[in-house]
DNA sequence: TTGGGTTTATGATTCAAATCATAAGCCTTC
DNA sequence: GAAGGCTTATGATTTGAATCATAAACCCAA
């Protein structure tokens, strides 16, 4: 995350994209840095029999699509706003200038970088160990703890339908309305009013 | 890739670690900053019933285990030497000073972030897609053209056993056979010898 | 060169998640 | 407030990878 009033100085353009729109898609060339004002964006893939998968959900104050920048490759996925949101974006030029200036400002897109790595590295693992519950369970303690930043049990109201659940573990609806009343009744999660509690 | 010089300039030190040791632990803190410079690290999970997931196999000049130094948060899985490797180490604060007053090698450690990150994306979205025959076809494609840097038809012979590859995509050997084998036959690699050629 | 360990190979069987089908609850919005 | 579209729910069936079993090929090391 980097101020708002950094990116403004550095030409950054606040821009409104209404619910459904695609900022960018899968293999296009990376020419922005992307932070979101308000609103919230996803990442995701599409493989070839339309299933679909997430990548990432970001809010508030969060970047995204960065690697690309750096890595001089396209982007391995699509992003699209999920609500109405706006999102400042600064030219890739503009922004490795804003780096460069900047050393604190670059070691916390590095911080970002880590994080995201993390959690990537959680994901792939949890994901190729083939069992629902742990990868549901996964998911919802990482947003839990290193989105949310919340501790104690049943403080996490899951704001993601059983769909989007499914679509970031890679699993199926139906499979996940089954793994989480299994899980409820295992007493590892709350179901109230059919939201889920972690 | 930081160059030895600057690393042992600022107090990095060359250890030998025989075959099969382990450099550290899932869960454990990041004390120290890691790069080969002869041999092969891998860094790797164990699940519950004792599967094996391998994250990344690291050779001459690649850095591995970094993200948690920046992220402040654990390692999220082992590292293990592959054959006798030469591995040189900095600590944790030596190595921040380094990029601190290095500008150039900053980025550079954050396009190597960047990078990984991209791979990631691309294997966990891949894992998550269920088909065996495109999970193995798309890691060795990445290994063949980001990690060879190699271009052509079955120009790239890969050095991993079948079981290794099993273990890159979350499969089981006997998977992995099958499949390579059916890829054979629709020609989208060769084998030579018990190798496989992409 | 022999013997033991790893790697590749292949068939038979099991099993759990995907798929298919159907429906009820709920939540906009027109 | 009715209609239609999501979301959750649940049962029946299919399917393909995991598992189990066994063996041949290869590769070292003693």
């Amino acid at each position: 995350m980097i101020s708002l009033d950094l990116l403004l100085d550095f030409g950054g353009k606040i821009i409104t994209y209404p619910k459904g729109t695609q900022l960018f898609r899968e293999g296009e060339t990376a020419l922005n840095y992307y932070q979101v004002v308000s609103g919230e964006v996803k990442m995701n893939n599409y493989n070839l029999d339309g299933k679909e998968f997430i990548q990432g959900i970001f809010a508030s104050s969060q970047s995204f699509g960065e690697p690309p920048l750096f890595a001089d490759v396209k982007y391995p996925a699509n992003a699209e706003a999920l609500s109405d949101s706006e999102v400042i974006q600064l030219h890739k030029s503009q922004f490795l200038e804003l780096l460069a200036s900047h050393p604190d400002v670059h070691l916390k897109m590095t911080i970002t970088l880590a994080k995201r790595l993390f959690y990537k590295a959680i994901m792939v693992s949890e994901i190729s160990s083939q069992e629902p519950e742990h990868r549901i369970l996964r998911i919802l303690d990482y947003l839990k703890k290193h989105v949310h930043k919340l501790e104690g049990p049943f403080t996490f109201k899951v704001d993601l339908t059983r769909q989007q659940i499914a679509d970031l573990t890679g699993l199926r609806v139906e499979t996940v309305i089954r793994a989480t009343k299994s899980l409820e009744k295992k007493g590892e999660l709350k179901i109230k009013s059919r939201k889920v509690y972690r």
